[in-house]
DNA sequence: CGGTATCAAGTTACCGATAACATTTCTTTT
DNA sequence: AAAAGAAATGTTATCGGTAACTTGATACCG
């Protein structure tokens, strides 16, 4: 209050041109030094980030965006409301979460996180790229944030139909992999548990199918809406009251693979000697079920870094396509 | 290209300035009727909105921020690397992170999503607030971003020492309830099992112990770093070859209670005539695990929305202090 | 009818950083 | 030693909003 200078502003530390004037330089020499330019002196850099650092000083962001017209921020919008359907469970997306802002923060971007419901806001509009997550089911919302112009890359199962960069983890090599194992194992009459209608469990069926095809193997399918224990166990029911023989299960989620291993179980038939069980995710829980469940196991951490370089390609002009990551089976007791 | 103002911007559509041509005003007096401010004629501010809907007008957000010195963005550090040792586990964080992001988004400020590792970045300095998830066990943590001085919530227990907000679920209180749960059932050897070097397991065993002392009970502690199904076998059978007596195992987590139950299964004692067993976080899966788990939950998205609210006050400058949200025990056969 | 209150809109001056162009200073070349 | 080139720094203008202060017009008052 009392001395004139002392302090100038209100909140926040020194400017650009605070520090210019402590060096006795102008602006732009600062702004070049603080951005390793070579344009400065090799001494006058050092001694003007030394005096940057002393002075604790902070680059205002939104005077950089404002000037360079971009917002250095990322999208991304995610499901978050939790509903008995969603592929999308459990720990996972936020290990997608953790992969995508790793990089994207490497990378000096920020990452801006909303729902469906919010990415109206002005701040989604400003964002440099968009990623979406868990829109498996609404190619409506795909759309729509298609229409925003920026570059976008979405989690799930390619489409033809669709323009957009798509990446995920390889649901049809997921399907294929259990399938080999069931043939591995001499089975004859497998049964896929689970929704097709989202895309990426159509792409694991559709995996399974083919590779079942090469011998000769037709899968039976039992549709199941709901991702949960009863849901599975009501599945193997009902192909029991059906009298329908089956020795082996792929369930397109660990819940319903337990739900199917304990119904048949309770049916009187050995797991794995009379039914081979598979599941999808490999949640924590599953490696201490009993039995052990086996189950296909996908890297989400490592999806969430492709998909931010992705959009970072995508941001920076450079091309990028559609890709899908290795998957792999860990063979447990079932 | 070829006509001079047809496409004055590169990216982007038309500025304020742009409008203000069009409709034949100064830039301010957009900046009014578009903030609804009283001070524009209302016909004028009809049609200046009616304008900017039509020419897709689109506010620049680094532009207001720089204006206003205020980004409208709360930072919320999460802590995303997995580990056993995790209390906040599947999707429940991202159940936080929902409330908090619907709250924010509601009142016109953007979520900033970042790791630890990140939150050096300039964006996180930026921001008008911030929130910390996960990261109870790290209290250096949660001084290092105190000192850069924000309005600042965290999540988690409460601690007298600490001076800034913390909301969190009642943790005593679900301790208690158990407690008292068990002493409806007339059980006289209860077992804690958990860590209580984690603040938030802490205090479920302080409401746990108290509450049963009001009875004359004594717990017995076992204390277990991991929050697994092995980890929960692991700590009966302990308590077997020492030949400990127990009749209710109060678990701070599914995962171990579940462990519990079967290793005290293996031992040929019965849940839940012979060993009651209560778990923490109440999983999708507790409801179906055999026996169906009790467990004590909380509401994880209000959680969120709490927090989110706090900041908010924190920023506008009211006052505002620490809250715990109630928790309910559901009890189902163990 | 002069004088003040009220309403509507405009002027000017920033917020803090940076690109494009300009200038100065030193080194090198013939 | 004059011209040309390279290196280091400065000037000016601008990104797109908004607060503070001013101006102009109309209404109201005794």
């Amino acid at each position: 209050m009392s001395k004139k200078g002392t302090r100038k502003h209100a909140s926040g530390g020194p400017t650009m041109a605070d520090l210019a004037q402590l060096a006795g330089v102008s602006k732009i020499t600062v702004s070049r030094a603080l951005g390793d330019s070579p344009l400065v002196n090799p001494q006058t850099r050092e001694r003007i980030q030394t005096l940057a650092r002393e002075h604790g000083y902070k680059l205002n962001i939104s005077a950089r965006n404002l000037r360079l017209r971009r917002s250095h921020t990322v999208a991304v919008i995610v499901e978050m409301r939790p509903s008995v359907d969603r592929t999308m469970f459990d720990p996972y997306p936020l290990l997608l979460l953790g992969g995508i802002s790793q990089e994207l923060t490497a990378a000096g971007y920020s990452v801006l996180l909303t729902t469906r419901q919010g990415a109206g806001a002005a701040a989604v509009r400003a964002a440099d790229g968009l990623i979406l997550l868990g829109q498996g089911a609404h190619q409506d919302a795909v759309r729509r944030f298609d229409k925003l112009g920026l570059p976008m890359v979405v989690w799930g199962a390619p489409s033809i139909s669709d323009a957009h960069v798509v990446v995920g983890s390889d649901n049809r090599l997921g399907g294929a992999l259990v399938a080999r194992q069931f043939i591995a194992l001499g089975r004859r009459r497998p049964v896929f548990v689970g929704n097709p209608s989202h895309p990426e469990i159509f792409e694991r069926l559709d995996g399974f199918v083919d590779a079942l095809a090469l011998r000769g193997i037709k899968p039976l399918l039992m549709r199941r809406d709901e991702f949960t224990v009863d849901s599975g166990m009501d599945a193997v029911h009902s192909l029991h009251e059906r009298k329908v023989g089956f020795d082996a299960i792929f369930a397109c989620n660990d819940l319903l693979a337990m739900g199917a291993i304990r119904a048949t179980l309770d049916l009187g038939r050995s797991v794995p000697a009379d039914v081979s069980v598979v599941g999808y995710d490999d949640m924590p829980l599953s490696a201490s079920f009993l039995p052990p469940l086996s189950s296909v196991r996908q890297d989400w951490q490592e999806g969430g870094m492709l998909l931010a370089r992705k959009v970072l390609a995508l941001i920076d002009g450079e091309p990028a396509g559609s890709e899908s990551l290795p998957v792999s089976l860990i063979v447990r007791a079932t």
